[in-house]
DNA sequence: AAGATATTTCAGAATTTACCGAAAGCAGGA
DNA sequence: TCCTGCTTTCGGTAAATTCTGAAATATCTT
């Protein structure tokens, strides 16, 4: 596939922004190409585009699987795999965080919570420490379950409470009361 | 310092996590040890505990210093600098995600922008390339935006929003209409 | 101002991660 | 069952990142 400038650089970015967000260049970049794309490509001309090794491309289209970002389709007369990109912008949104729970969040609240049961054990730590981690164990633990709350929640609900957030925003926002309901800052 | 076994694997734990989360694993585990420490540390008594060269904190500690998760201070008589970390969990998650958007999003948006208004003189790409990229655009922006909205209120107001998101969860929940209002899965 | 103590910078060493290309594995014909 | 086209696995290498120790810099003390 040739790439236009514009496209080019779109995943010339992607790729390196991949790496800030736990992704590696390679796999970013196959995301992106994939997007812009529009369509079903197949492995080989992925590594064509963007001149990297097929086996490379096998690889890192494992790991965009595994973050539901992508999906394997075929096309009649080809034996290849082809693949297109998830283009929802909720949907991805809603993969990657959570896959990002998964793989940050959740691991660490197991920690947390061994480091608790094995805190009875350790008479070398103090109450207060103790305490620290258990203060961070139940925030997390908080924060963890109300976002499984709102997980499922159809875009449009989401919608809804994203704009009686900004609402809540607004009521007597801190240091300025308004005086009458007309004033919207 | 000594570090007691939970301590101790509190800190591994954190350095693992750490690397998940962007940072690498001895900037981790040296704002693990000032948390769980609960008292300011002197650089080299954290290279100390750590078994890791005092330059490395140094660069590490400028750091954690640009996440603002700790903060330098003072012992009388004493002329080293001392660390503390912050403890209060919403700021912590308040800084942490205000420098993941300044790094991770905001680069990303005006990457985009660019795109777009490359877009005008690239000929090479098609139109609905392009709608997809303003597409990803104007989530990232519309999500953006939010988060500055909400970013500001005050504890009490967020965890007011965090208990409306639950109810709105509840309310008519996907494929289970609850008949009656006592009836609270 | 010189000496003592504390911090930062930096070049190279060590470690970790990403990538390539060859070989192996797996279908679906002939 | 033996090609043939496609995909995956894997050992080794290249590249990137992290860490160290020595030297430079800064700051107090006398």
């Amino acid at each position: 596939m040739e790439l236009s400038p514009v496209m080019e650089s779109f995943v010339l970015h992607w790729g390196e922004m991949g790496s800030r967000w736990g992704l590696n260049r390679t796999v970013a970049q196959i995301f992106a190409l994939l997007y812009i794309a529009g369509r079903p490509l197949p492995a080989d001309e992925i590594a064509d585009t963007l001149k990297v090794a097929r086996s490379n491309v096998s690889t890192s289209i494992r790991e965009l699987q595994s973050w539901e970002l992508i999906e394997r389709t075929h096309a009649i007369g080809d034996r290849r795999d082809h693949f297109v990109a998830e283009t929802d912008l909720w949907t991805m949104a809603a993969r990657i965080a959570e896959e990002r729970k998964k793989r940050e969040i959740d691991p660490t609240l197991a920690a947390l919570a061994r480091c608790l049961s094995d805190a009875r054990m350790d008479d070398g730590i103090g109450k207060d420490a103790v305490a620290r981690i258990r203060a961070m164990h139940d925030f997390l633990e908080s924060a963890s379950g109300w976002y499984e709350e709102i997980r499922d929640l159809p875009q449009s609900k989401l919608e809804t409470l994203m704009k009686m957030g900004a609402k809540v925003a607004r009521l007597e926002a801190p240091g300025k009361k308004p005086k009458k309901k007309k004033g919207k800052r």
